[in-house]
DNA sequence: AAGTGGTCTAGACCACCGA
DNA sequence: CGGTGGTCTAGACCACTTC
Protein backbone atom coordinates (compact mmCIF):
# COMPACT_ATOMS: atom_id res chain seq x y z
CA UNK A 1 0.00 0.00 0.00
CA UNK A 2 1.25 3.56 -1.29
CA UNK A 3 1.67 6.00 1.82
CA UNK A 4 0.63 9.49 1.29
CA UNK A 5 2.68 11.18 3.43
CA UNK A 6 1.96 14.79 2.00
CA UNK A 7 -1.55 14.78 1.54
CA UNK A 8 -3.52 12.78 4.62
CA UNK A 9 -6.59 13.95 5.88
CA UNK A 10 -8.66 12.47 8.23
CA UNK A 11 -11.70 10.78 6.94
CA UNK A 12 -13.65 13.55 9.39
CA UNK A 13 -12.21 16.02 7.29
CA UNK A 14 -13.08 14.98 4.32
CA UNK A 15 -17.01 14.34 5.44
CA UNK A 16 -17.25 17.99 6.90
CA UNK A 17 -15.40 19.78 3.96
CA UNK A 18 -18.77 18.08 1.57
CA UNK A 19 -21.44 18.60 4.52
CA UNK A 20 -20.30 22.07 4.75
CA UNK A 21 -20.08 22.48 0.75
CA UNK A 22 -23.34 21.10 0.49
CA UNK A 23 -24.79 23.72 3.55
CA UNK A 24 -23.09 26.68 0.93
CA UNK A 25 -24.57 25.04 -1.95
CA UNK A 26 -27.98 25.31 -0.50
CA UNK A 27 -28.69 21.27 -0.86
CA UNK A 28 -29.82 21.80 2.86
CA UNK A 29 -31.59 25.25 3.55
CA UNK A 30 -30.95 27.76 7.13
CA UNK A 31 -33.47 26.02 9.36
CA UNK A 32 -33.96 22.70 7.63
CA UNK A 33 -32.87 19.20 9.02
CA UNK A 34 -30.53 16.95 8.20
CA UNK A 35 -30.69 13.34 8.12
CA UNK A 36 -29.46 11.76 11.43
CA UNK A 37 -26.27 10.31 12.40
CA UNK A 38 -26.19 6.38 10.92
CA UNK A 39 -28.05 7.80 7.80
CA UNK A 40 -25.19 10.12 7.07
CA UNK A 41 -22.57 8.08 8.21
CA UNK A 42 -24.48 5.52 5.60
CA UNK A 43 -24.01 7.72 3.12
CA UNK A 44 -20.63 8.73 3.49
CA UNK A 45 -19.70 4.99 4.20
CA UNK A 46 -18.12 5.52 7.64
CA UNK A 47 -18.99 5.25 11.22
CA UNK A 48 -20.92 7.26 13.47
CA UNK A 49 -18.21 8.19 15.65
CA UNK A 50 -16.68 10.00 12.64
CA UNK A 51 -19.69 11.16 10.80
CA UNK A 52 -20.51 13.03 14.87
CA UNK A 53 -16.80 14.23 14.99
CA UNK A 54 -17.64 16.36 11.43
CA UNK A 55 -21.18 17.75 13.02
CA UNK A 56 -19.53 18.52 16.26
CA UNK A 57 -16.96 20.60 14.60
CA UNK A 58 -19.51 22.25 11.96
CA UNK A 59 -22.04 23.02 15.11
CA UNK A 60 -19.00 24.52 17.27
CA UNK A 61 -18.43 26.78 13.94
CA UNK A 62 -21.75 27.89 14.20
CA UNK A 63 -23.13 26.47 10.36
CA UNK A 64 -25.16 24.15 12.21
CA UNK A 65 -27.52 23.66 15.92
CA UNK A 66 -27.87 20.01 16.86
CA UNK A 67 -30.97 19.56 19.49
CA UNK A 68 -31.39 16.11 21.68
CA UNK A 69 -34.23 14.03 20.49
CA UNK A 70 -35.09 16.13 17.47
CA UNK A 71 -31.87 16.33 14.76
CA UNK A 72 -30.03 18.48 13.31
CA UNK A 73 -30.32 21.55 11.44
CA UNK A 74 -28.39 24.33 9.44
CA UNK A 75 -27.87 27.27 11.97
CA UNK A 76 -30.23 30.17 11.03
CA UNK A 77 -29.15 34.20 11.91
CA UNK A 78 -31.31 35.07 14.75
CA UNK A 79 -32.63 38.70 14.78
CA UNK A 80 -30.90 38.84 17.95
CA UNK A 81 -28.19 36.75 17.72
CA UNK A 82 -25.60 36.60 19.66
CA UNK A 83 -23.22 36.29 17.07
CA UNK A 84 -24.14 39.92 15.33
CA UNK A 85 -25.84 41.80 17.91
CA UNK A 86 -26.39 45.41 17.17
CA UNK A 87 -22.78 46.47 17.55
CA UNK A 88 -21.34 45.78 20.57
CA UNK A 89 -22.61 49.16 21.89
CA UNK A 90 -24.15 49.79 25.13
CA UNK A 91 -25.02 52.25 27.55
CA UNK A 92 -22.63 53.75 29.62
CA UNK A 93 -24.79 52.77 32.90
CA UNK A 94 -25.26 49.79 31.65
CA UNK A 95 -29.14 49.84 30.75
CA UNK A 96 -30.75 47.94 28.61
CA UNK A 97 -31.33 49.55 24.93
CA UNK A 98 -33.54 49.07 22.13
CA UNK A 99 -32.32 50.20 18.68
CA UNK A 100 -34.15 51.69 16.09
CA UNK A 101 -33.37 52.36 12.16
CA UNK A 102 -33.96 55.06 10.31
CA UNK A 103 -33.64 55.35 6.50
CA UNK A 104 -32.63 58.13 4.90
CA UNK A 105 -32.42 57.05 1.13
CA UNK A 106 -31.67 53.82 -0.95
CA UNK A 107 -29.94 53.97 -4.00
CA UNK A 108 -28.30 52.13 -6.85
CA UNK A 109 -24.94 53.63 -7.29
CA UNK A 110 -21.63 53.37 -9.40
CA UNK A 111 -18.43 52.12 -6.58
CA UNK A 112 -16.12 54.80 -5.70
CA UNK A 113 -12.31 53.69 -6.22
CA UNK A 114 -12.36 53.53 -2.16
CA UNK A 115 -16.02 51.13 -1.81
CA UNK A 116 -14.91 48.77 -4.41
CA UNK A 117 -11.84 48.18 -2.89
CA UNK A 118 -13.19 47.55 0.38
CA UNK A 119 -16.05 45.28 -1.90
CA UNK A 120 -13.05 43.58 -3.47
CA UNK A 121 -15.03 44.28 -6.52
CA UNK A 122 -14.12 46.74 -9.52
CA UNK A 123 -14.22 50.21 -9.79
CA UNK A 124 -17.64 51.67 -11.20
CA UNK A 125 -19.64 48.24 -10.82
CA UNK A 126 -23.30 48.96 -9.54
CA UNK A 127 -23.38 48.39 -5.91
CA UNK A 128 -26.30 49.69 -3.34
CA UNK A 129 -26.12 52.45 -0.87
CA UNK A 130 -28.13 52.49 2.01
CA UNK A 131 -27.74 55.89 4.16
CA UNK A 132 -29.38 55.56 7.39
CA UNK A 133 -29.43 56.84 11.27
CA UNK A 134 -29.90 54.96 13.88
CA UNK A 135 -31.44 55.22 17.43
CA UNK A 136 -30.63 54.38 21.17
CA UNK A 137 -33.37 55.05 23.42
CA UNK A 138 -34.60 57.80 21.21
CA UNK A 139 -31.35 59.54 20.49
CA UNK A 140 -29.74 59.59 17.20
CA UNK A 141 -26.62 58.51 17.92
CA UNK A 142 -25.29 56.52 14.50
CA UNK A 143 -24.88 58.10 11.19
CA UNK A 144 -24.53 54.85 9.02
CA UNK A 145 -23.64 54.63 4.97
CA UNK A 146 -23.76 50.87 3.96
CA UNK A 147 -22.47 49.80 0.54
CA UNK A 148 -23.87 46.51 -0.35
CA UNK A 149 -22.27 44.14 -3.12
CA UNK A 150 -24.82 43.60 -6.06
CA UNK A 151 -22.39 40.88 -7.46
CA UNK A 152 -22.78 38.25 -4.64
CA UNK A 153 -26.71 39.24 -3.43
CA UNK A 154 -28.00 39.25 -7.21
CA UNK A 155 -30.60 41.49 -8.84
CA UNK A 156 -32.54 43.49 -6.33
CA UNK A 157 -35.75 45.77 -7.36
CA UNK A 158 -34.80 48.68 -5.72
CA UNK A 159 -37.90 50.00 -5.19
CA UNK A 160 -39.82 46.58 -3.38
CA UNK A 161 -37.06 46.73 -0.81
CA UNK A 162 -38.24 46.26 2.93
CA UNK A 163 -34.97 46.46 5.26
CA UNK A 164 -35.33 45.45 8.35
CA UNK A 165 -33.69 46.58 11.23
CA UNK A 166 -30.83 44.15 11.12
CA UNK A 167 -29.77 44.21 7.83
CA UNK A 168 -28.52 40.30 8.28
CA UNK A 169 -31.38 38.93 8.77
CA UNK A 170 -32.75 40.35 4.94
CA UNK A 171 -29.54 38.96 3.48
CA UNK A 172 -30.32 35.61 5.01
CA UNK A 173 -34.21 35.76 4.26
CA UNK A 174 -34.37 37.62 0.44
CA UNK A 175 -31.71 36.40 -0.30
CA UNK A 176 -30.30 33.00 0.85
CA UNK A 177 -26.85 34.42 2.32
CA UNK A 178 -25.55 33.80 5.76
CA UNK A 179 -22.64 36.65 7.32
CA UNK A 180 -20.48 34.63 8.23
CA UNK A 181 -17.54 36.72 10.23
CA UNK A 182 -16.74 40.49 10.11
CA UNK A 183 -13.67 42.72 10.47
CA UNK A 184 -14.23 46.07 12.21
CA UNK A 185 -12.12 49.11 12.76
CA UNK A 186 -12.11 51.60 15.20
CA UNK A 187 -11.08 54.99 15.00
CA UNK A 188 -11.76 58.65 16.52
CA UNK A 189 -12.61 61.31 14.01
CA UNK A 190 -14.29 65.05 14.29
CA UNK A 191 -17.81 65.18 12.72
CA UNK A 192 -18.47 66.51 9.03
CA UNK A 193 -21.39 68.94 8.37
CA UNK A 194 -23.56 66.00 7.59
CA UNK A 195 -22.83 64.07 11.26
CA UNK A 196 -23.47 67.66 12.85
CA UNK A 197 -26.49 68.14 11.43
CA UNK A 198 -27.91 64.38 12.09
CA UNK A 199 -26.33 63.61 15.45
CA UNK A 200 -27.00 67.14 17.03
CA UNK A 201 -23.59 67.60 17.79
CA UNK A 202 -20.82 70.57 18.09
CA UNK A 203 -18.12 70.58 15.40
CA UNK A 204 -15.66 69.52 18.41
CA UNK A 205 -17.40 67.13 19.60
CA UNK A 206 -15.58 63.57 18.66
CA UNK A 207 -16.80 60.77 17.14
CA UNK A 208 -15.96 56.77 16.88
CA UNK A 209 -15.65 55.53 13.13
CA UNK A 210 -16.61 52.50 13.05
CA UNK A 211 -15.80 50.41 9.87
CA UNK A 212 -16.83 47.03 9.27
CA UNK A 213 -16.13 44.69 6.11
CA UNK A 214 -18.66 41.37 6.50
CA UNK A 215 -18.29 38.04 4.44
CA UNK A 216 -20.58 35.56 3.62
CA UNK A 217 -19.62 31.17 4.51
CA UNK A 218 -17.66 31.09 1.52
CA UNK A 219 -15.46 34.62 1.96
CA UNK A 220 -17.26 36.77 -0.16
CA UNK A 221 -17.65 40.35 0.79
CA UNK A 222 -21.30 41.09 1.04
CA UNK A 223 -21.47 44.73 2.79
CA UNK A 224 -19.13 47.29 3.94
CA UNK A 225 -20.39 50.26 6.30
CA UNK A 226 -19.02 53.08 7.88
CA UNK A 227 -20.97 54.47 11.21
CA UNK A 228 -19.78 57.23 12.68
CA UNK A 229 -21.05 57.43 16.69
CA UNK A 230 -21.92 59.80 19.48
CA UNK A 231 -20.21 57.94 22.33
CA UNK A 232 -21.72 60.34 24.36
CA UNK A 233 -23.59 58.01 26.75
CA UNK A 234 -23.18 54.80 24.68
CA UNK A 235 -19.95 53.30 24.37
CA UNK A 236 -18.03 50.32 22.27
CA UNK A 237 -17.59 47.16 24.59
CA UNK A 238 -16.00 43.76 23.81
CA UNK A 239 -15.39 40.71 25.66
CA UNK A 240 -11.65 39.17 24.69
CA UNK A 241 -11.26 35.19 25.53
CA UNK B 1 -30.15 3.00 41.19
CA UNK B 2 -31.17 6.07 42.53
CA UNK B 3 -31.40 8.42 39.20
CA UNK B 4 -30.18 11.96 39.16
CA UNK B 5 -32.66 13.40 36.92
CA UNK B 6 -31.38 16.78 38.07
CA UNK B 7 -28.28 17.26 38.96
CA UNK B 8 -26.81 14.51 35.94
CA UNK B 9 -23.49 15.70 34.54
CA UNK B 10 -21.24 13.67 32.36
CA UNK B 11 -18.62 11.88 33.13
CA UNK B 12 -16.01 13.68 31.03
CA UNK B 13 -17.55 16.99 32.91
CA UNK B 14 -16.61 15.88 35.96
CA UNK B 15 -12.74 14.89 34.60
CA UNK B 16 -12.36 18.14 33.09
CA UNK B 17 -13.53 19.95 36.02
CA UNK B 18 -10.90 18.49 38.48
CA UNK B 19 -8.62 18.58 35.98
CA UNK B 20 -9.09 22.43 35.57
CA UNK B 21 -8.85 22.77 39.19
CA UNK B 22 -5.30 21.30 39.54
CA UNK B 23 -4.28 23.77 36.87
CA UNK B 24 -5.91 26.63 39.07
CA UNK B 25 -3.91 24.82 41.90
CA UNK B 26 -1.07 24.86 40.36
CA UNK B 27 -0.54 21.23 40.81
CA UNK B 28 0.63 21.82 37.34
CA UNK B 29 2.82 24.48 36.30
CA UNK B 30 2.37 26.47 32.52
CA UNK B 31 5.03 24.88 30.37
CA UNK B 32 4.57 21.59 32.18
CA UNK B 33 3.09 18.14 30.88
CA UNK B 34 0.75 15.92 31.87
CA UNK B 35 0.47 12.06 32.54
CA UNK B 36 -0.31 10.66 29.18
CA UNK B 37 -4.00 9.63 28.69
CA UNK B 38 -3.65 6.14 29.46
CA UNK B 39 -2.39 7.53 32.96
CA UNK B 40 -4.71 9.87 33.54
CA UNK B 41 -7.32 8.06 32.28
CA UNK B 42 -6.76 5.29 34.96
CA UNK B 43 -6.82 7.55 37.47
CA UNK B 44 -9.76 8.62 37.15
CA UNK B 45 -11.36 5.47 36.18
CA UNK B 46 -12.80 6.31 32.82
CA UNK B 47 -11.87 5.15 29.30
CA UNK B 48 -9.27 6.74 27.13
CA UNK B 49 -12.26 8.71 24.89
CA UNK B 50 -13.41 10.31 28.17
CA UNK B 51 -10.40 11.74 29.49
CA UNK B 52 -9.69 12.59 26.03
CA UNK B 53 -12.38 14.44 26.00
CA UNK B 54 -12.12 16.61 28.78
CA UNK B 55 -8.27 17.30 27.58
CA UNK B 56 -9.94 18.20 24.09
CA UNK B 57 -12.17 20.70 25.43
CA UNK B 58 -9.95 21.96 27.82
CA UNK B 59 -7.58 22.62 24.58
CA UNK B 60 -10.41 24.38 22.94
CA UNK B 61 -10.40 27.04 25.91
CA UNK B 62 -6.78 27.65 25.97
CA UNK B 63 -5.82 25.82 29.15
CA UNK B 64 -3.68 22.67 27.51
CA UNK B 65 -1.73 22.32 24.39
CA UNK B 66 -1.46 18.93 22.75
CA UNK B 67 1.93 17.84 21.03
CA UNK B 68 1.18 14.72 19.25
CA UNK B 69 3.94 12.45 19.72
CA UNK B 70 5.27 14.10 22.75
CA UNK B 71 2.09 15.06 25.47
CA UNK B 72 0.11 17.46 26.39
CA UNK B 73 1.10 20.65 28.44
CA UNK B 74 -0.39 23.70 30.57
CA UNK B 75 -0.52 26.28 28.47
CA UNK B 76 2.05 29.39 28.21
CA UNK B 77 0.70 32.95 27.58
CA UNK B 78 3.67 34.01 25.18
CA UNK B 79 5.48 37.65 23.99
CA UNK B 80 4.02 37.50 20.99
CA UNK B 81 0.55 35.39 22.18
CA UNK B 82 -2.32 35.63 19.34
CA UNK B 83 -4.47 35.42 22.41
CA UNK B 84 -3.18 39.36 23.63
CA UNK B 85 -1.74 40.83 21.01
CA UNK B 86 -0.44 44.54 21.78
CA UNK B 87 -3.63 45.86 22.14
CA UNK B 88 -5.78 45.38 18.44
CA UNK B 89 -4.02 48.27 17.08
CA UNK B 90 -2.31 48.45 13.68
CA UNK B 91 -1.72 51.26 10.79
CA UNK B 92 -3.99 52.51 8.67
CA UNK B 93 -1.55 51.59 6.28
CA UNK B 94 -1.25 47.99 7.19
CA UNK B 95 2.43 47.89 7.60
CA UNK B 96 3.46 46.09 10.51
CA UNK B 97 4.18 47.59 13.97
CA UNK B 98 7.02 47.52 16.56
CA UNK B 99 5.51 48.36 19.97
CA UNK B 100 8.11 49.85 22.92
CA UNK B 101 6.67 50.74 26.26
CA UNK B 102 8.17 53.89 28.41
CA UNK B 103 7.41 53.81 32.43
CA UNK B 104 7.40 57.24 33.35
CA UNK B 105 6.06 56.24 37.32
CA UNK B 106 5.76 52.72 39.57
CA UNK B 107 3.59 53.83 42.59
CA UNK B 108 1.50 52.23 45.54
CA UNK B 109 -1.47 54.05 45.75
CA UNK B 110 -4.98 53.83 48.06
CA UNK B 111 -7.38 52.58 45.14
CA UNK B 112 -10.31 55.70 44.65
CA UNK B 113 -13.96 54.58 44.82
CA UNK B 114 -14.00 54.25 40.68
CA UNK B 115 -10.59 52.23 40.51
CA UNK B 116 -11.81 49.46 43.71
CA UNK B 117 -15.07 48.75 41.68
CA UNK B 118 -13.15 48.48 38.73
CA UNK B 119 -10.93 46.33 40.22
CA UNK B 120 -13.56 44.58 42.55
CA UNK B 121 -12.06 45.08 45.52
CA UNK B 122 -12.61 47.81 48.69
CA UNK B 123 -11.65 51.44 48.53
CA UNK B 124 -8.62 52.62 49.97
CA UNK B 125 -6.64 49.25 49.44
CA UNK B 126 -3.11 49.14 48.21
CA UNK B 127 -2.66 49.17 44.56
CA UNK B 128 -0.28 49.30 42.21
CA UNK B 129 -0.56 52.32 39.45
CA UNK B 130 1.81 52.22 36.47
CA UNK B 131 2.19 55.29 34.60
CA UNK B 132 3.39 54.76 31.11
CA UNK B 133 3.36 55.85 27.34
CA UNK B 134 3.55 53.13 24.61
CA UNK B 135 5.21 54.12 21.14
CA UNK B 136 4.65 52.72 17.78
CA UNK B 137 7.38 53.22 14.87
CA UNK B 138 8.71 55.94 17.13
CA UNK B 139 5.71 57.89 17.25
CA UNK B 140 4.09 58.16 20.90
CA UNK B 141 0.53 57.31 20.44
CA UNK B 142 -0.31 56.01 23.75
CA UNK B 143 -0.73 57.40 27.51
CA UNK B 144 -1.90 54.75 29.72
CA UNK B 145 -2.38 53.99 33.77
CA UNK B 146 -2.60 50.58 34.49
CA UNK B 147 -4.29 49.71 37.73
CA UNK B 148 -2.87 46.62 39.23
CA UNK B 149 -4.91 44.89 42.27
CA UNK B 150 -2.23 43.28 44.55
CA UNK B 151 -4.72 41.64 46.39
CA UNK B 152 -4.23 38.67 43.95
CA UNK B 153 -0.78 39.54 42.69
CA UNK B 154 0.51 39.39 46.35
CA UNK B 155 3.44 41.04 47.86
CA UNK B 156 5.90 42.92 45.29
CA UNK B 157 8.89 44.34 46.06
CA UNK B 158 8.20 48.20 44.02
CA UNK B 159 11.67 49.09 43.89
CA UNK B 160 12.43 45.19 42.17
CA UNK B 161 10.16 45.11 39.30
CA UNK B 162 11.17 45.12 35.94
CA UNK B 163 8.50 45.62 33.50
CA UNK B 164 8.63 44.12 30.48
CA UNK B 165 7.34 45.35 26.90
CA UNK B 166 3.50 43.10 28.09
CA UNK B 167 2.28 43.29 31.45
CA UNK B 168 0.99 39.66 30.90
CA UNK B 169 4.47 37.96 30.67
CA UNK B 170 5.41 39.38 33.97
CA UNK B 171 2.18 38.40 35.88
CA UNK B 172 2.96 34.84 34.67
CA UNK B 173 6.46 34.49 35.18
CA UNK B 174 7.08 36.67 38.18
CA UNK B 175 3.26 35.86 40.22
CA UNK B 176 2.62 32.36 37.89
CA UNK B 177 -0.74 34.47 37.30
CA UNK B 178 -2.71 33.67 33.56
CA UNK B 179 -4.53 36.15 32.48
CA UNK B 180 -7.11 34.56 30.80
CA UNK B 181 -9.81 36.63 29.46
CA UNK B 182 -10.82 40.56 29.05
CA UNK B 183 -13.36 43.50 28.56
CA UNK B 184 -12.81 46.45 26.61
CA UNK B 185 -14.78 49.43 25.95
CA UNK B 186 -14.00 51.98 23.68
CA UNK B 187 -15.31 55.19 23.23
CA UNK B 188 -14.43 58.94 21.60
CA UNK B 189 -13.25 61.99 24.19
CA UNK B 190 -11.35 65.00 23.69
CA UNK B 191 -7.38 65.13 25.24
CA UNK B 192 -6.59 66.23 28.75
CA UNK B 193 -3.65 68.27 30.18
CA UNK B 194 -1.79 65.70 30.50
CA UNK B 195 -2.72 63.81 26.52
CA UNK B 196 -2.02 66.93 24.74
CA UNK B 197 1.60 67.09 26.48
CA UNK B 198 2.57 63.41 25.86
CA UNK B 199 0.71 62.63 22.91
CA UNK B 200 2.02 66.38 21.10
CA UNK B 201 -1.79 66.52 19.74
CA UNK B 202 -3.97 69.66 20.02
CA UNK B 203 -6.80 69.92 22.20
CA UNK B 204 -9.60 69.29 19.68
CA UNK B 205 -7.66 65.93 18.82
CA UNK B 206 -10.00 63.15 18.94
CA UNK B 207 -8.35 60.28 20.79
CA UNK B 208 -9.80 56.82 21.65
CA UNK B 209 -10.33 56.15 25.20
CA UNK B 210 -9.93 52.11 25.96
CA UNK B 211 -10.59 50.59 29.57
CA UNK B 212 -9.53 46.38 29.69
CA UNK B 213 -10.42 44.83 32.60
CA UNK B 214 -8.58 41.70 33.08
CA UNK B 215 -9.32 38.57 34.79
CA UNK B 216 -6.92 34.91 35.67
CA UNK B 217 -8.70 31.90 34.94
CA UNK B 218 -10.37 31.17 38.48
CA UNK B 219 -12.42 35.44 37.08
CA UNK B 220 -10.22 37.27 39.89
CA UNK B 221 -9.35 40.57 38.41
CA UNK B 222 -6.16 41.42 38.46
CA UNK B 223 -5.65 44.92 36.10
CA UNK B 224 -7.50 47.85 35.00
CA UNK B 225 -6.10 49.98 32.68
CA UNK B 226 -7.12 53.10 30.59
CA UNK B 227 -5.52 53.64 27.22
CA UNK B 228 -5.97 57.02 25.71
CA UNK B 229 -5.36 56.47 22.07
CA UNK B 230 -3.77 58.92 19.38
CA UNK B 231 -5.98 57.03 16.28
CA UNK B 232 -4.65 59.86 13.49
CA UNK B 233 -1.99 56.92 11.94
CA UNK B 234 -3.68 53.61 13.67
CA UNK B 235 -6.71 51.75 14.53
CA UNK B 236 -7.73 49.43 16.26
CA UNK B 237 -9.05 46.52 14.89
CA UNK B 238 -10.89 43.29 15.28
CA UNK B 239 -12.25 40.20 13.98
CA UNK B 240 -15.58 38.94 14.83
CA UNK B 241 -16.36 35.31 14.15
C1' DA C 1 -42.89 3.74 22.35
C1' DA C 2 -39.97 5.19 18.69
C1' DG C 3 -36.45 8.12 17.08
C1' DT C 4 -33.04 11.49 17.80
C1' DG C 5 -28.56 13.16 19.55
C1' DG C 6 -25.24 12.54 23.89
C1' DT C 7 -22.18 9.72 26.50
C1' DC C 8 -19.10 5.94 27.29
C1' DT C 9 -16.38 1.92 26.38
C1' DA C 10 -12.72 -1.19 24.43
C1' DG C 11 -9.83 -1.97 21.07
C1' DA C 12 -7.40 -1.25 16.65
C1' DC C 13 -4.40 1.22 13.84
C1' DC C 14 -2.00 5.61 12.16
C1' DA C 15 1.01 9.81 12.37
C1' DC C 16 4.33 12.17 14.86
C1' DC C 17 8.25 12.89 18.12
C1' DG C 18 12.63 11.98 20.23
C1' DA C 19 16.28 8.95 21.59
C1' DC D 1 12.44 2.14 18.20
C1' DG D 2 8.94 2.97 21.96
C1' DG D 3 5.77 6.37 23.56
C1' DT D 4 2.69 9.98 22.61
C1' DG D 5 -1.54 11.91 20.78
C1' DG D 6 -4.94 11.40 16.53
C1' DT D 7 -8.26 8.75 14.04
C1' DC D 8 -11.69 5.25 13.42
C1' DT D 9 -14.78 1.55 14.51
C1' DA D 10 -18.74 -1.11 16.63
C1' DG D 11 -21.66 -1.42 19.99
C1' DA D 12 -23.99 -0.28 24.39
C1' DC D 13 -26.74 2.60 27.07
C1' DC D 14 -28.68 7.30 28.47
C1' DA D 15 -31.39 11.69 27.95
C1' DC D 16 -34.47 14.32 25.37
C1' DT D 17 -38.34 15.10 22.02
C1' DT D 18 -42.40 13.78 19.82
C1' DC D 19 -46.21 11.01 19.02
Amino acid sequence: MIKKKIAYTPLYEQVKKDILSRIIAGDWTPGSFLPNEFALADQYGVSQGTLRKALNELTAEKYLVRYQGKGTAVAVVEEDSSLFPFFFLCRKDEKHISPVSQIQSIEKVKASKKIALALKSKENCDILQIRRVRLLDQETVINEIVYISLEVLGKIDIDEIEIPNTLYAFYQDKCGIRIHKATETIEAILPDADDIKKLGVTKNHPLMKICRTSFDVADNVIEYRESKVNSEHFMYKIDLK
